[in-house]
Parts: C-alpha cells; structure tokens; sequence
DNA sequence: GTCGCTGCAAAGTCTTTGCAGAGAG
DNA sequence: CTCTCTGCAAAGACTTTGCAGCGAC
C-alpha cells in the first residue's frame, strides 16, 4: 500500500465554522456582512473545483440570479479572503488565477495540461523536506505550492 | 553539513551550444533565425534574475536601442521559446509570468512575498518524491515547479 | 443616521493580433 | 524571390477603480 494519502474533495471544517470565522474575520476588521460575501464563501465551500473569478461568477448569477452579483464584487471579495489567508490562489499556464478554499487541508496539485483539470494529493516527506529546506536557508516560509505537470489518466485513455 | 544544495547562478550550458539548440529549432520548424530572437535568447541567457516580459524588454532596449525591438516580438520570442521547452515560466502573486532558460540545471524556488526576490534551490529527495507520486497516481508527468513563499533573509533584516 | 458595500461602467494592466513593409534563406 | 518577421497600433482578456445610491449595524 502506498503511503502516498489523496483527499480529493476533503471538506475538513463545516461550512458553519468557517462562517463564523469569516463574520469574525468581518467585525475585526469593521467590515460589513452583506449577503453577496456569504454566497461567495458558500459557493467557493460548495465546489470542489479550483474556481476562476469568472466562474464563480457565473455560478453564483445561476443559483441566485436575483442577487444581481457584479464581477466586481467577486474581485473584491476574493481579494479580501486570499488577504486574510481564508483561499489561496493558483496561477499557471494560461491568463488569470484560479482560488480555492484554503480551509481545505493543504495540498498540493497535479494539473493536466491537456484537459486543464487540477487534482490534489499530499506527501507528509514533501511537506517536511520543504520546512527543512525554508529554515536552512534562513527563509522565513509563510507557505508553500506544488504543481506537477502532465497528462492525466483521463486524457491518456483519450 | 546540509545536503541541500543551491545552484545560484549556475550556467550548466553553454552560450554557443544554447544559441545551436535554438538555431536547429528554427530550422526544424522552417522558422527564420533573426537578429531580434537572437537577442532575446542572449539577453535571457546573461540575465540571473527571472524576467517578466517587460523587463526584458526593456534591458534590450537599454542595449541595443537602435534594433527598437518591439514588445510584442519579446512576447512572440518568449511563446515561441516556452513551446519548445527552452525557457519556463513562473506565475505567482502578482500579474503576468517570469520567464527563465530552462537549460539551467533544474530547482525550485524560493519567492520573497516582500521584495518579490526570487532564489533557487535542488532537492532530490523531493525530486524522488514528485517522480514517484505521479507514477503512483497513473498522471504522466511532463514538468513539475514547487515554490516556497516567504520572508527572504534580507528582507527579514530590515 | 453613518459609513462601508454594491453594481455599473470606465479605466488600467498585461498580452495578442492584423497589417504592411522589411529582411532571412 | 518567397514567405516569415517585425514594429506599430488596435483589439482582447482580465482586473481594478470611481461614483452614486443602497443597506448593514
């Protein structure tokens, strides 16, 4: 058995706790809990992709269409929970970043380059080795990410 | 003593061989072999940071201002260059890629989210590692990146 | 009520593309 | 000579910003 652990689609925290840390995170800062803020959050708990600004977007203007979400505030908010460490962002190969909750466990990704698809695993040898590496080299490490590249099952059968 | 190793600024291909590799190339693909590609790949070549678009441009510019090269035969250089696997780009943080010779000995990097530095670094057991998960998860791999980010020793200082 | 938030549209970045003349092979 | 390249400027893609009215607290 491989030693290798995948936790696709992990979800480790309630999305109730993650709202309450979201309405804390708020307050602390004296900002404001609107309702487009909460549907981005829910959305983003909601799905196990890796989302574009754009998409999310238009996931949010098909489930709650009355909303009227601007792209705008998508930015906004995005920008707000990537600052305060709640997503974490990707960039590679094409335009724009993709985000993700960062409430997930970490991880790190397999990105298809064929399909675009992005899928997660975790190596507990890698996370150590990166620790040790960001400390012998007087580097003060506030995170990390990892991306391999290639072509995955799916588009190999292809 | 650690068995990290860092290859800063190391040069593992020489000029000649590079500007040979990049001539074949564009025979290959019944490209023309002009004075503007030529120095792009130079100016790559003798530059140890990773370069946005821009900044090459620009160092181009400072040196051979009466090519007046454009700044979009940088960008068609660099598209041209990363298809063919002889440069790779870095996209994190901030808009737009960095780009760098991919004919240095391959690492990973280490990314001051403070002063936007960039520093290398080679680990094999990491390398063992990446080869074995995607060998593992059935993902043919093609090309893999890991960045640290964190706090650079200088910045630290300050 | 106050002050931050939102949608909209306009403005900014960064990158790509169309075109006509220049230049490599 | 032919066919690709190049610089330029315009167009595109993605993201940010200014503003006036709206809404949370």
């Amino acid at each position: 058995m491989s030693d290798i652990t995948t936790d696709f689609n992990d979800k480790t925290v309630e999305y109730d706790q993650l709202l309450h840390d979201f309405k804390s995170l708020l307050k602390r800062n004296n900002l404001k809990f609107t309702i487009q803020r909460e549907v981005i959050l829910e959305t983003l708990y909601n799905s196990d992709e890796h989302l574009a600004p754009e998409a999310l977007h238009h996931l949010i203007q098909d489930k709650y269409p009355d909303l009227n979400t601007g792209i705008a505030t998508v930015y906004r908010t995005l920008a707000l929970l990537e600052d305060s460490s709640m997503v974490t962002s990707l960039s590679f190969g094409a335009q724009g970043k993709k985000y993700e909750l960062g409430a997930k466990e970490h991880h790190d990704h397999l990105i298809c380059t064929k399909c675009g698809s992005i899928a997660e695993f975790v190596d507990e040898k890698i996370e150590e080795r990166q620790h040790k590496i960001a400390e012998e080299l007087g580097f003060e490490m506030s995170d990390h990410s990892m991306q391999i590249y290639g072509i995955c099952k799916d588009c190999q059968n292809k």
